[in-house]
DNA sequence: GGCCACTATGACAACGTTGTCCCCCAGCGG
DNA sequence: CCGCTGGGGGACAACGTTGTCATAGTGGCC
């Protein structure tokens, strides 16, 4: 069909038909089956036997066509999807190194997709996936409509769901402690003398974003020192549009003099544009990131653990791989806060 | 076989088997080749009966099975193999974004592993790609033998190896001016006066510290300073152990004044471990990292582009896909020092 | 010697899909 | 009335593997 280069080991070559079993049975003089079985490290077959199939099998580079191997045996297909934000993002790359750890450990490879917080897009992925039969599904939500996923559920795919709830599905759910997080912020912000505490957060489409502005205003509330809506910027944030908004509150009639960042991109725009200024007011970041402990003044943030986050949703979805059929789960992990200088300017 | 549970669109159900072509041909009164028909958009099937066949897919959440397409057709099974060191690596995490990137505008989905510089390991995901018959494989070596993949590029699965050059087979390769970097710092720390410029690389037997080494070396020599066993450390780098070189370079007879660094962990061991420090030496470091511009003072470093690098491994791989097999070809993409601050202190 | 147990191996179907080829039937011109 | 055409649809094999079952040969034991 094709002609066969020269040979030797080099690139460039053309296609070539890939060795098949049946390729490897005829040049060791045995049956398919023998070959299956050499493969598989199935008993029954004589050393000098397997030997001679062994050779073939070098001889022809043959490497088993997975494709067909878990058509024919229609359980696993060793793969897991993930969907996901942003692998760009390092929170996003930690929990992508977790799920990957976790997966290695269970005989399953990863298949990753990011979203850009595109529903279209986190639906065509996790749907591909579901096509590919993955073993399971672990989902960022980037929108609010899962029922798509249903008949995938139902037939068997388990799908926990990780950083945000699914919206109209009831499913396994690991979440870290948004509310309490920001509570924490304001109130550690309030000790330290704070009365007029803003909060820079994303789109409050964005579930992180919602629960984390509600600990804001929970925190605020607590602490006495009441919510003023002048505080809150929400809204995707650019270098630019945090410049401007930390313009806005520097020159409000009662000026902020504490932020609360709603998440590491926006921490970073706030310490940019902070950058060469004199008076800065204190600031606590949700999300930890890397060198926060060496800017000056250090940052302090409410952290949390991306391995953790990647780790506890896996270690779920392998529970419901191995049989687990309790009802659907939602955990929450915990954030702390790491005071490391900049949330404890005194007002 | 097993019992299905009562239904509602909830988790926790009993294993269903999945809907097969067979059974919305049943459901809807057509072939199963119709079915398929209607699945892939083919022409000459009446609107009223393309109608049904839908109805009887949705009702049936059938979603067409990937691997016995696969299998059928023999050819593309749309997915691109990556294997790189460590996805939670940020510098990794960028190129795998931006593979993910290119693979989704040509329709490939991407499946990615961490070797964690285990050549087994390594092998082991690349060979496992194959078996899955993955279109290409983007490799960032481990190790320095890859004849292992002959079979599999003589087969017509293209291999682009991708930050370090493959060990024993000749293949496409995208690599960084790694030498041209470190030739590039050292003028410029020699050109602000610098003449004990010590040099902090990885174990010499990763490819791309072996070439810092040796821009390092020529820039020594080039800018008539000399090359001074004394000043070098190699070998894997924790954060002790570049503080313990430190102290050493601080103790020369004649101590070191400024520092290159071998990549970004090393970059960020010396700054933590100068953290505090009054008399602190000139530092460039290989690979930009984010905030590096926030810290005081700003680090000076040799950047280039996870992105860029990606890119260019991912379209040279497609360009063997779409049938180019001209040579393999060896692409360097150039670096260029930021000057930040830290590389400008005066010896 | 006949029978049994056991080892080594093979024939064959099946997994879910798609490519090839064939058929039926309505409509139409001669 | 016949043959031809073309649209709509189906039967069947095949992709590469593995599970099931069958069979040939071998040696041991009564």
């Amino acid at each position: 069909m094709t002609t066969l280069s020269p040979s030797g080991p080099v690139a460039g070559q053309r296609k070539v038909r890939r060795a098949t079993m049946n390729d490897v049975a005829r040049l060791a003089g045995v049956s398919i089956k023998t070959v299956s079985r050499v493969v598989n490290d199935e008993p029954g077959v004589h050393p000098s036997t397997a030997e001679r199939v062994l050779a073939a099998i070098d001889q022809l580079g043959f490497r088993r066509n997975l494709s067909a191997r878990n058509l024919r045996r229609g359980s696993s297909t060793g793969t897991i999807g993930l969907v996901l934000e942003d692998v760009g993002n390092p929170f996003y790359s930690g929990v992508t190194r977790a799920v990957e750890e976790i997966a290695r450990l269970r005989g399953r490879q990863v298949i990753s997709g990011s979203s850009d917080e595109d529903p279209g897009r986190e639906r065509e992925l996790a749907l591909e996936f579901c096509s590919r039969r993955v073993d399971g599904l672990l989902i960022v939500p980037a929108g609010l409509q899962h029922s798509y996923l249903v008949p995938e559920m139902r037939a068997g795919t388990p799908v926990v769901f990780l950083d945000r709830p699914a919206g109209d599905v009831v499913a396994d759910t690991v979440l870290v402690d948004n509310i309490g997080g920001t509570v924490e912020a304001v109130t550690h912000l309030a000790a330290h003398g704070h009365r007029r505490i803003a909060f820079l957060g994303d789109a409050p489409d964005i579930f992180t974003a919602n629960e984390r502005l509600r600990g804001y205003r929970e925190g605020c509330v607590r602490a006495g020192i009441g919510y003023h809506e002048e505080l809150v910027a929400m809204g995707p944030h650019d270098e630019s549009s945090v410049a401007t908004t930390l313009q806005r509150l520097q020159n409000l009639r009662e000026p902020a003099t504490a932020i609360v960042a709603g998440n590491n991109r926006i921490t970073v725009h706030i310490l940019r544009s902070l950058a060469g200024v004199a008076e800065r007011p204190a600031l606590v970041g949700f999300d930890d990131f890397e060198l926060a402990d060496l800017l000056s003044p250090p940052v302090t943030v409410i952290a949390h653990d991306a391995s953790a986050l990647g780790k506890a949703a896996t270690d779920l979805l392998f529970a419901r791989l191995d049989g687990d059929n309790s009802p659907p789960r939602r955990v929450v992990l915990p954030v702390r806060l790491v005071p490391r200088g900049s949330g404890e300017v005194h007002a």
